[in-house]
RNA sequence: GGGCCGGUAGAUCAGACUGGAAGAUCGCCACGCUUGCAACGUGGAGGUCAGGGGUUCAAAUCCCCUCCGGUCCA
């Protein structure tokens, strides 16, 4: 870290002098007379409870000096960007001010809606949720506020001298700061690819904001300088309050009369005083090494000189209900911006906020459902939020989904843990790491719950997250593929945006690799957004894949070519495919905002996939759909085509498209570059897309819902037809009818009935035939028995039928009904089975015989003492396995006799 | 994307490890007791053991595939 990079001529006009802390050796400037670098552990927390503010102000009120003081000082306010980072693949959520700009802003492919701007950006982090209420300063969801700047070539804005004097300026001029108080720390700043050097800014013992100079890309080892010089600043908004207000933690300053509410309704009465001394702890905690919440408490405890135990009990409650407020604040914007609770990805982190606050409300004992602290929390910050008001309902809506879920899946909890516990109760043991790791990992409870469950103590095992985590350990990776091309290839200029409908064009050969061919221009759409790559001719040789690597479109093939690297050839494109493709592609997009109107302002897509005979659309909703809803989506969709809407497809410049159509744009995930393509069905959906596209709606014909089904929790995977297809799908279904009512002998209007009718009968019938089966063998039981044989007052019967095991079973079970007598049965039917059994009070183990006798007919048996059967592919050999049994049976009666 | 658990009567579940007669409780129906109801007593109906394939003399049970639900990890 040169010193250059951090010399100014700021520091060096307002009497600033470079100082290093003795205590970290960090470098650090001021204009006091400070000896450390000013930031915990160097220096403790000193505001709390005297702030270094003159003004007292809440975040609304700090959001809005900041934002005007930067618009008076020449910047653009902008409105926040959702705290979804769909534009982005790379992360779920955006965690920084500086997101919305990566990466097309910053590597100058897009341009900035503003330059220099200003914004207060909401964000959400969850690396620390488990430190959310515990230390005073963590949050899941906060805000940051920040002036960024995009220096291009040619158009200098400003970079550190103005960044670091607005910043002083702020803080001193606006809230009146001590000007010797502020220290700024040299630091150097990596993320996301790009480095460079940055100040922290040090107040009262915290970083209040970090301002970063970003000037060079990293990649492969290598820092080259970029394009654009970017002003990346970060101002804590939470930390900004709670400095101004001094209070004892963040969540008073951030949360205020909303805090005062869960407090006061939870009985709770807060100890400043004591919660004051938490925060300061964990700051120093926090910076020395890493936070260990078990030893801030008991230094806390020690520093206020109370039991440790008593310290807990008054600080547990505190902590919940300071999680609570940031998670009900998260939640209400992660589900606005368009999160639906899921098991994976995105929606995993919104279920787990759910959960947390769900037990959160149960410790603190609240007469309030989660849903109405979202609902309270909305109230509290709705003039600055007014859209979360506006979709309250559907906000609240996921919530008690999501509650619903919880309950459902604790309620399931505690049967399992009450059945394990029953087997133990059986066969010994109790409930040990084993079934602790199994019944989190498959059925979501954490040991907290299973010991609430528990009727008896539960240890929780120290390494038990590390045995959760082993049992994960050895699963795959997920593949990467990788295509590689020659170096020196120049890039194919594509032309089916120019013209869409165009079936032939020349082009010139420029590459004729292993499997594919290279144009230097071509009408042929490779594979992209979904949509599958066209296939057709290029000369004599047959095109069967189309893809896009890099800038190159390689049209693939399989076998050899003729085609000659150099010449000019003939290409034509499988237009019926094409065309298939298209209303696929269309049929797309009014599904996706047919699905919109009919389930709810929630759905996005969650991944597309369009093929020539089919779609699949998968949107982001809560529980599959009903017969109801599927058959109005499909009326809706229908309509849409019926009513011949225009679809346009125009490029705007990403900024100008963002403001005409809102985030909504962004549905198929992240769109390159800074021009977007936006397709727009006339009224009814419009979405960044560089596919394909018919003009009209009425161009897609007809489209065909085929099924539904929930591809992971909160993701419904649509499948559907257009076109031909559809029409194809329709008939076939049509067929299926028709050929199924022929069967039954009934037309199609009444196959229902029909069917019905078929199932009853059966059902009638296989009850007849039981009932029969037993008739007839208590028919048979007097005469069998009168002619049965007699050892030692046991009537041993012997007979052969002509059916199955089934009635063999229904026999002896009448047989053994009485007292004393042995059934040695036999039957043929294609195959031979043999049956032993015995009345309860005869001792006899019919098994062993079974077995025995059944090797005679080629198979074998076993089964009870009292009820044993064999059989074999023999049916020839049944009566002597019959008589081999009997006389088994004689012989071990004989020796033993009857009980 | 990967792992694990589950789907048996209208409901909740046992049976599965170790293949051999499809069960329990609640609910439902009828009868009895009762002025009537509840409770109680007696009897009864109710099952494609999610679906398909395989192994076996024999599969709810073992193996494979599909569908549906739950859950954890990244």
């Amino acid at each position: 870290m040169p010193e250059e990079d951090y010399r100014l001529a700021f520091f060096q006009e307002n009497g600033f002098a470079r100082r290093e802390c003795p205590s970290c050796g960090r470098f650090f400037w001021t204009a006091g007379d400070a000896e450390v670098c000013g930031e915990a552990p160097c220096t403790e927390y000193s505001f709390i409870g005297k702030s270094p503010m003159k003004r007292s102000l809440t975040v609304s009120e700090m959001r809005e000096e900041f934002l005007s003081f930067l618009e008076n000082e020449g910047h653009e306010r902008i409105g926040r960007f959702p705290i979804v980072a769909r534009w982005r693949d790379d992360v779920f959520y955006t965690q920084a001010s500086i997101y919305p700009f990566q990466p097309w802003v910053i590597e100058g492919i897009s341009s900035p809606p503003a330059n220099p701007l200003g914004i207060s950006q909401t964000c959400v982090r969850f690396n620390d949720i488990d430190n959310v209420g515990r230390t005073g300063q963590h949050f899941t969801m906060f805000e940051m506020m920040a002036h960024h700047v995009f220096n291009r070539k040619g158009k200098h804005v400003y970079f550190k001298e103005r960044t670091v004097e607005l910043c002083h300026r702020f803080l001193t001029d606006d809230l009146g700061v001590r000007p010797g108080d502020v220290r700024y720390a040299e630091a150097w700043w990596e993320g996301g690819g790009n480095s460079g050097p940055c100040f922290e800014v040090l107040l009262g013992g915290a970083e209040l904001a970090t301002l970063v100079f970003m000037m060079y890309k990293d990649e492969n080892g290598k820092r080259t300088p970029l394009d654009t010089k970017v002003v990346d600043t970060g101002y804590g908004l939470e930390r900004f309050a709670w400095l101004s207000q001094g209070t004892p933690s963040a969540y008073e300053a951030t949360f205020g009369p909303f805090l005062e509410a869960l407090t006061s309704r939870a009985g709770i009465k807060p100890d400043s005083k004591m919660m004051g001394e938490y925060s300061r702890l964990a700051g120093m905690l926090k910076a020395e090494r890493g936070l260990d919440i078990t030893e801030l408490r008991k230094e806390t405890a020690k520093r206020l000189g109370i039991p440790y135990d008593e310290l807990i009990e008054r600080v547990q409650p505190m902590e919940h209900a300071y999680a609570l407020c940031d998670h009900a604040r998260a939640l209400a914007f992660i589900l606005n911006d368009g999160v639906v609770p899921s098991n994976v990805k995105e929606g995993y982190f919104a279920r787990l906020l759910v959960r947390k606050s769900m037990r959160s409300i149960d410790t603190l004992d609240l007469d309030l459902s989660l849903s109405d602290t979202v609902s309270m929390q909305i109230d509290h910050i709705r003039s600055d939020f007014p859209e979360l008001a506006d979709n309250r309902e559907g906000i609240l809506k996921l919530v008690e989904i999501e509650m619903k879920k919880f309950r459902e899946t604790l309620a399931k909890g505690r049967s399992i843990v009450r059945n394990l516990e029953r087997g133990f109760e059986e066969k010994g043991g109790k409930i040990g790491t084993k079934e602790l790791v199994e019944l989190y990992d498959s059925h979501g409870l954490s040991p907290d719950v299973v010991s609430e469950f528990a009727s008896s103590e539960i240890e929780l095992p120290e390494n038990f997250y590390a045995e959760v985590a082993a049992r994960h350990e050895g699963e795959a990776p997920p593949e990467e593929v990788s295509v590689s091309l020659p170096e020196g290839l120049p890039g194919t200029r594509t032309r089916y945006h120019e013209n869409k409908r165009k079936q032939r064009f020349r082009a010139k050969v420029v590459a004729v690799l292993e499997d594919a061919i290279v144009l230097d221009q071509t009408y042929f759409y490779p594979e992209g957004g979904g949509q599958e790559g066209d296939s057709g001719e290029i000369g004599d040789t047959q095109v069967v894949d189309v893809q896009m690597v890099g800038n190159v479109v390689l049209h693939q093939f399989k076998g050899k070519t003729d085609v000659k690297k150099g010449k000019s050839v003939m290409c034509s494109i499988d237009w019926e495919r094409r065309r298939s493709l298209m209303r696929h592609h269309t049929a797309t997009h009014i599904v996706n905002g047919a699905a919109r109107q009919v389930l709810g302002w929630h759905i996005w897509q969650a991944g597309a996939h369009k093929s020539e005979d089919m779609s699949r659309l998968d949107i982001t909703h809560y529980q599959n759909l009903t017969q109801e809803e599927f058959e109005r989506i499909e009326r809706i969709a229908n309509q849409a085509v019926l009513d011949d809407l225009r679809v346009t497809a125009k490029s705007l410049d990403r900024d100008a498209a963002e403001r005409k159509h809102g985030f909504r744009l962004y549905q198929g995930g992240c769109v390159p570059g800074g021009k977007i393509r936006v397709v727009d069905v006339a009224g009814f959906d419009a979405e960044a897309c560089g596919g394909l596209h018919c003009t009209r709606t009425s161009e897609v014909g007809f489209i065909k819902l085929i099924r539904t089904r929930r591809i992971q929790d909160g993701v419904l995977r649509l499948e559907f037809a257009a076109g031909r297809a559809a029409v194809d799908f329709a008939m076939g279904q049509a067929k299926t009818i028709q050929e199924t009512s022929r069967m039954l002998n009934v037309p199609p209007e009444s196959l229902k009935k029909g069917v019905r009718r078929l199932l009853k009968e059966w059902k009638a019938a296989r009850k007849e035939l039981d009932r029969l089966r037993d008739a007839r063998a208590a028919g048979d039981l007097e005469a069998l028995l009168e002619d049965s044989e007699k050892v030692g007052g046991v009537q041993i019967v012997t007979h052969m039928t002509k059916g199955g095991p089934k009635e063999l079973m229904a026999l002896a079970r009448q047989l053994i009904s009485k007292r004393d007598v042995v059934a040695v049965l036999g039957a043929k039917n294609g195959k031979a089975s043999i049956l032993i059994a015995r009345s309860p009070n005869v001792e006899l183990d019919c098994g062993p015989i079974a077995r025995d006798v059944s090797h005679l007919i080629g198979g074998s048996g076993g089964g009870k003492p009292d009820f044993a059967q064999g059989g074999g592919p023999k049916p020839e050999r049944v009566e002597e396995a019959v008589e081999a049994a009997r006389k088994s049976v004689k012989a071990i009666l004989g020796e033993g006799g009857k009980s």
